[in-house]
DNA sequence: AAAAAAGTGTATCAAAGTGTCACAAGCGCC
DNA sequence: GGCGCTTGTGACACTTTGATACACTTTTTT
C-alpha cells in the first residue's frame, strides 16, 4: 500500500514547470518545482521525493552536475530532460546515472510513461530512501488518504479532495505551523508565478476550510495571517 | 512587498562593525552590531533579526561555538567570516550549518552578494524546523491560545485577534517588565522602521487595550512610559 | 504659574487586503 | 456533442490597518 509518487520537477522555465506539474498532478502524483539547484536540494530535505526529473540546460549549476552530486549521495531515480538530441549527450547523461532521457519537445504523455517505468523498476528492488515514507497523514479530527486522495472523519465519513484541494492540503501538512504567502503557496501546489491580482489561493482555501474546518467562517485549522499568507495550525503526524 | 532585512554583524573589531554596517546601510538593509556573544544574543531578543555575520575568531566565547548555539536553538541564516582560508575551517563552519562562508580580507560587495543569496534562498522556502512548539501563555486573567491567535478568558470566553494585535502582544510578552520603545515595538511586530510622525503602534496599543484591559483608560496591563515606549506591566507564565 | 512644546489616546477615514459568490472556460467522460 | 465537475476570474462586501486630526496629558520654558 505504497502513497502517492512524489514527483520534484527541477527546470529552469516557469511555463514547463507548471505545465508538467498539472499534468501529473492530473494523472494524481504528488508533485513539487524546483527553479534551480538551491531549490531542488531544499525540495530534497523538506519532502520525500520519490523520483525527480532534471532538466540538463540551466543557467548557474548545471543539470549534469546535480545529476551527478545528487547520485553521489543517494540512489534516488532521475529522469534527464534536455533540449539538444545529441547522442553524447544521452551517452553521458546515462553514464551519470540517470534513469531514464527524453529530449525536448516531448509529449508529456510520454514522460509519464518514463516515470510510471522508472518508478516501477526502482520500487521492484528496495532502495534506501532519505526519509520513511509516510504511510498515514493525521491532523486534528482528519485522516488523510493519500492515494484516494480524500479525508476520513473520526466518525469514517469519506470527503473527497479535488485536485487543487488536494494539493493545497499537501503544502500546509508539509509546512504546519508556518506562514506560506500566496506565492509560495502557488509554487508549491502548481509550480507557477502569480499572475497580478492572482486570487486563485484565496479561493482554494476558501474552498478547502469549507471541506476541513466545523466552522469556515471562524477558521481555526487555516489560519489567514494579514499581509502575510496562510498558516496550518495544528499538529500533522504521520504513522 | 517584504520589509527590509535587518543584518545582525557580529565581531569584535570595531572598526570592521562599523564599516560593514556603513556599507550595509548604504545598500538599504537595517544594521545591528554586536562585539561579542553577549550582546549577539541580545541583539537576537530585542530585534527581529534575518541574517547573522558572524566572526569565527574572537576572543571570548568563539565564533564556531556561538553559530552552534545559535543553530541549536533557531534556523537563523548565518554567514561566518574567517582570518584564515583553511580548507578545514570551510568544511567545519559548513558542517555546523553555517549557510555561507567568507574569508578576510574580502571585498564588502562580496558580502553584499552573499546576503543577497542566502536571503533569497532562506526566503524560497520556509524551513522545516521551527521554534520550539508554544506552550500556553498566561497573564493576568487571560490565557493565550498561540496556535489559534487568541485569548481566553478566566470564564472561557473567547476573544479573537488580529494578526497585528497578536503580533504585538507577543511581542510584549517576549518582553514582560522592559521598556519598549516605538521602534522596537515596530520591528518585532513588522521587521520595519518607522516612517516620520509613525503612530500606527500607538493605534494597535490603543485596540489591544480594548480588548485584554478591563478599563482601558487607565491601562494596567500595557502601561505608557512617556517619551519612552510601553511597558507590559504584568507578569507572565509559561505551562 | 502660565504658556508653549512635546507626547499620547483614540475617533474617523481611506486604502489595502481578504472571503466568497456567480460565472465562464476548460476538461474528462460517457 | 452534451453533461458534470473543477478551477480561475471578476465583482462586491467586509475586515484590518495605517494616516490624520484633534483633544488631552505631561513636560519644559518663560
Amino acid at each position: 500500500m505504497e502513497p502517492t509518487p512524489h514527483i520534484l520537477i527541477v527546470d529552469d522555465h516557469e511555463e514547463i514547470r507548471s505545465l508538467l506539474a498539472k499534468y501529473l498532478r492530473k494523472h494524481s502524483y504528488r508533485v513539487t518545482a524546483a527553479d534551480g539547484g538551491t531549490a531542488m536540494k531544499r525540495a530534497l530535505q523538506d519532502s520525500a521525493i520519490d523520483l525527480v526529473v532534471l532538466d540538463i540546460m540551466m543557467p548557474g549549476e548545471d543539470g549534469l552536475s546535480l545529476c551527478r552530486s545528487l547520485r553521489a549521495t543517494s540512489d534516488m531515480p532521475v529522469i534527464l530532460l534536455t533540449a539538444m538530441a545529441e547522442e553524447t549527450d544521452r551517452v553521458i547523461g546515462l553514464e551519470i546515472g540517470a534513469d531514464d532521457y527524453l529530449t525536448k519537445p516531448f509529449n508529456p504523455r510520454e514522460l509519464l510513461a518514463r516515470i510510471k517505468a522508472v518508478l516501477r523498476r526502482s520500487q521492484s528492488l528496495p532502495r534506501q530512501r532519505e526519509k520513511p515514507v509516510e504511510s498515514r497523514l493525521s491532523f486534528d479530527r482528519w485522516q488523510v488518504n493519500t492515494e484516494q486522495r480524500e479525508l476520513i472523519d473520526n466518525a469514517d465519513v469519506i470527503t473527497p479532495l479535488s485536485t487543487a484541494e488536494f494539493a493545497l492540503l499537501m503544502a500546509f501538512l508539509d509546512h504546519p505551523r508556518r506562514v506560506l504567502s500566496r506565492e509560495q503557496l502557488l509554487d508549491l501546489t502548481q509550480g507557477r508565478e502569480a499572475k497580478s491580482f492572482d486570487r486563485s489561493i484565496d479561493n482554494q482555501v476558501s474552498r478547502l476550510r469549507k471541506k476541513i474546518e466545523i466552522d469556515p467562517k471562524t477558521p481555526r485549522l487555516i489560519k489567514t495571517v494579514w499581509g502575510g499568507g496562510y498558516t496550518f495550525a495544528s499538529d500533522v503526524t504521520r504513522s
